[in-house]
DNA sequence: TGCCAGGCCCTCTTTAGGGCCTT
C-alpha cells in the first residue's frame, strides 16, 4: 500500500501536565515519515528555566543535571519550528502535546500550518480489543519489538510511528484501502466508536485501488 | 505553602460523574 501523506510524529517530555499552570517542555522528539518510511528525526533536551520535580526525574530519566547545560526552550523550539514546517502532525494523546506545542510556539511567536491527528483516539477505534490504549500497551498489542525505554521523547515518537503504521496496515487489511490519507484519520478521530466500521467501509470505496 | 489540567468517552447521562490518557 502507499502512504500518500508525509507526517511528523512528535512527543514532548515536560515538567508537568499543564502549560496553563506554568509547566514547560524539557524535551522534544519527532520523526518524519514519508510513504511509510522514516526519513528524518529530531531530538533535543531544553532548559525550562525551572527545576524539574523528583517525580519527573524518575518518570523520564531526565535529571536537573542533564538540563542545566541544555539550550533554552525558545532556542530549541525555533529549530523545531523549522523542522516541522507545515507538515501534518501526529501524537499519542495529541491534545496534551498540542497544548505544549501551542504554548511553546506562542512564546516565540511561531505557529504551525499543518493538521493534527491523535494516535490514541485512532487506536480506541481501530484496536478496540486492546486491553487499554496506553502507548506501551499498544506496542505490545501490535507485536512491535521494544526495549522498554519509554518516556523519552524520541523513543516514544518512534514507538508511536510504529503503532500508527500498524493501524494503517490494519485498515488496509480489513477494508482494502489503497491509501490512508491523513484527512481520513482526522475524520476517524471524531467518528463515534459504534460507527467506525461503517465509516471505514464507506471510505474504502473512495480509497481502494 | 500548597495546590494544580483537559479532552474524550461511557453510563446508573444531558441540571453529572468518573475513568482513561498524556507529564
Amino acid at each position: 500500500m502507499s502512504y500518500a501523506n508525509s507526517v511528523v510524529v512528535l512527543d514532548f517530555e515536560t515538567t508537568g501536565l499543564s502549560p496553563d499552570m506554568g509547566d514547560r517542555a524539557i524535551e522534544i522528539g519527532a520523526v518524519r515519515i514519508e510513504q511509510g518510511v522514516v526519513i528524518e528525526r529530531f531530538q533535543e533536551l531544553m532548559n525550562p528555566g525551572q527545576r524539574v520535580s523528583g517525580f519527573i526525574e524518575d518518570y523520564t530519566g531526565i535529571s536537573n543535571d542533564m538540563l542545566k547545560d541544555a539550550a533554552p526552550c525558545e532556542e530549541v523550539m525555533e529549530r523545531f519550528a523549522e523542522f516541522v514546517g507545515d507538515g501534518n502532525l501526529v501524537a499519542h494523546n495529541a491534545s496534551f502535546d498540542k497544548r505544549f506545542l501551542d504554548a511553546e510556539f506562542a512564546r516565540i511567536s511561531r505557529r504551525y500550518g499543518g493538521g493534527f491527528s491523535c494516535s490514541l483516539l485512532a487506536a480506541r477505534r481501530i484496536f478496540q480489543d486492546a486491553p487499554n490504549h496506553k502507548l506501551g500497551t499498544l506496542v505490545r498489542y501490535a507485536n512491535i519489538p521494544s526495549d522498554g525505554t519509554f518516556h523519552r521523547a524520541l523513543y516514544d515518537s518512534e514507538m508511536t510511528v510504529k503503532v500508527w503504521m500498524a493501524m494503517l496496515d490494519s485498515i488496509n487489511e480489513r477494508y482494502d484501502w489503497a491509501d490512508v490519507p491523513f484527512s481520513a484519520i482526522q475524520k476517524l478521530n471524531k467518528t463515534p466508536k459504534k460507527s467506525v466500521h461503517q465509516f471505514l467501509s464507506k471510505q474504502s470505496i473512495r480509497h481502494s485501488a
